[in-house]
DNA sequence: CGCCTTTGACCCGCGC
DNA sequence: GCGCGGGTCAAAGGCG
């Protein structure tokens, strides 16, 4: 069942970059541009060879002379005085007669009245020898200079297409290396879909399905919150009160309330039945503490965006399915259901029993409005290695909460642009919607499912689901890895700021819609994006066939020395099954 | 027999 | 303090 996503990443990879010729277009490009905004904002960039557009960039149109730093550097100028046609750069340049007539007498002129400058100068010569030829010859040079002009001026169009491409090639190499890697997931997936299958359903092997999954499996976070600092203190279960400061340590399992401070003590008490009940076997606290060794770089910048809120993240998945629960990968075990309040439907609680004790929760509950959709919300972090069918909504889910949380989120309530986070997550600029609502209690991102998916995802027809997620969304997982998530979006994060009150202008006030990446990309709010993660990880990609292994260069770059993630693949799985045994 | 679902009771936070 | 609603517990029953 779950595999396959109606979201078909494949897509075309191809139409994403220019060309393919290239040896690893994707670097090239994204290297690009990040020299570009790094000159733009130099005093005196001119020395600098700044576009070296790659062929594939110019492939699609047409050749750009190889008129290097000089039209570059022309095309800088131009930038900033745009309005006027003119500029005396061309001056500047290499032509020491028209230079030095430009500065003696055109003053704030352009050159476009060299003509005028000329008669002036004639004017001034005159009653000398007026030699016929030198004019000539300076009229020549003047023609000569107009042409060029007028060539560079050509060029510089070109160059600002050439830009407004990259930019929107920037920004579909994102949605690519998500859908890239979701696509690796499905084939992990396809390959074991029987047996995942079998697992969900008839919950039968645990065994196989692991001896399946042979990828090291990164865990998902839904929120950075997880492993935000004091992991080891982490207690707490999967409800302390929202708003207490223990929040942060979300998913902590409650054994370790011991170290747990006065605070805490609190939700240890309400816990005590459920410490007994869901008995954490030392395997997760011994994943705790390994995730608390985990030194990730990434992770404190995550931190300290998520520091103080510390709210616990949701990701709420809205797809259209005529089964009452869409199955992902996961086994999930009902321990309640309840009427909400505004919905005659009833709302079911579903608890992951793939691992004792992992506190990863869902609800589901079918749309009031349309029944037919079913709303699926997840919660906490899995404390256990993820099927590959989890994996591949992991991945989608994760990144939104990662996005959600990695933007303070303390600044940021209220709704993000659908498109630019629906593009992030969903592959293939999906028109699915995609929203954010940090309002209390917790954040919650929203991916809309319902609405059809465009036709390129349409490619790959979801196989046994009417649900656009085969392998819904587990995703957080649990332990070592908001990296993961973090390096999908993380390029958007730093883009958009989903954190704050520049995004809110940003996009606020501006329906981006399809231009939104761009747009934010030529402002010159452009944040300093990781920019070397990022284009060192989708060339890394781009080299290796082994995507495993790209993937794994590119967290690496992300974590540094972390130990990623393979972590914990404590046998625990194998208790999964019996929660049972907590009650008796 | 083991596992899962059902469902009423219970706990807790929040708003009035 | 009280009521409400969300969320969870856990006994009881069903199913394979």
């Amino acid at each position: 069942m779950d595999k396959g996503w109606g979201l078909t990443l494949a897509s075309d990879p191809v139409s994403v970059f220019s060309s393919s010729t290239n040896n690893s277009p994707v670097g090239s490009f994204l290297k690009i541009k990040r020299d570009f905004i790094t000159d733009h904002n130099m005093a005196d960039s001119r020395s600098k060879n700044m576009f070296q557009f790659p062929g594939c960039l110019s492939a699609g149109q047409d050749e750009q002379p190889p008129s290097a730093a000089q039209e570059v550097d022309f095309f800088k100028e131009k930038i900033i005085n745009d309005d006027s046609k003119t500029t005396s750069v061309t001056v500047k340049k290499e032509n020491p007669i028209a230079e030095a007539a430009t500065r003696t007498s055109l003053g704030v002129n352009t050159g476009l009245h060299l003509a005028n400058t000329r008669s002036d100068q004639s004017t001034v010569d005159d009653g000398v020898s007026s030699d016929v030829d030198d004019k000539r010859s300076k009229n020549n040079e003047l023609a000569q200079l107009q042409v060029e002009l007028q060539k560079m001026n050509t060029e510089n169009r070109r160059l600002k297409d050439m830009l407004g491409q990259v930019t929107s090639n920037y920004s579909a190499l994102q949605m690519h290396f998500v859908a890239l890697m979701q696509q690796h997931q499905q084939q992990n997936h396809g390959k074991e879909s029987n047996t995942e299958q079998e697992n969900v359903e008839g919950k039968s092997s645990e065994e196989k399905r692991h001896e399946d999954v042979v990828v090291p499996r990164q865990f998902m976070d839904l929120g950075p919150s997880a492993e935000t600092d004091e992991l080891s203190n982490s207690s707490s279960d999967e409800r302390t009160p929202s708003g207490t400061p223990q929040n942060h340590v979300e998913d902590a399992s409650p054994k370790n309330n011991a170290k747990l401070p006065h605070d805490q003590e609190k939700s240890t008490f309400r816990d005590g039945k459920r410490i007994g009940r869901e008995e954490s076997p030392e395997s997760e606290s011994q994943t705790w503490k390994a995730q608390k060794l985990d030194p990730s770089a990434g992770r404190a910048a995550i931190e300290q965006s998520t520091d103080a809120t510390m709210r616990k993240a949701r990701v709420s998945v809205r797809a259209r399915s005529e089964a009452p629960m869409i199955t992902d990968g996961c086994q999930w075990r009902k321990y309640g259901q309840k009427m909400a309040k505004g919905n005659p439907c009833p709302r079911a609680y579903y608890r992951c029993t793939m691992a004792v004790g992992c506190p990863v929760r869902k609800q589901v509950q079918r749309c009031a409005e349309d029944r037919t959709i079913l709303i699926t919300t997840y919660e906490g972090n899995h404390n256990h290695p993820l099927p590959p069918a989890a994996m591949a909504m992991a991945s989608t889910t994760a990144a939104a909460a990662s996005m959600l949380l990695s933007g303070s989120m303390s600044s940021a309530d209220g709704i993000m642009n659908p498109n630019l986070l629906a593009r992030a997550i969903l592959p293939g600029g999906s028109s699915n919607m995609a929203t954010i609502s940090a309002s209390a209690p917790f954040p919650t991102v929203t991916l809309d499912l319902t609405q059809n998916p465009n036709p390129l995802q349409l490619q790959r027809p979801p196989p046994q689901f009417q649900v656009p997620f085969p392998g819904q969304p587990q995703n957080f997982g649990p332990v070592t890895a908001p990296q993961l998530p973090q390096v999908f979006g993380q390029a958007l994060y730093n883009q958009s700021k989903f954190s704050g009150l520049q995004l809110s202008q940003e996009i606020g006030t501006s329906q981006l819609g399809h231009h939104a990446q761009p747009h934010l990309l030529h402002s010159g709010q452009q944040p300093s994006l990781s920019h070397d993660t990022l284009s060192a990880a989708t060339a890394a990609i781009t080299a290796d066939p082994n995507f495993t292994a790209a993937l794994a260069a590119a967290i690496s770059s992300i974590i540094g020395g972390a130990n990623s993630n393979t972590t914990a693949t404590n046998n625990n799985n194998s208790n999964a099954t019996n929660n049972t045994s907590h009650r008796n």
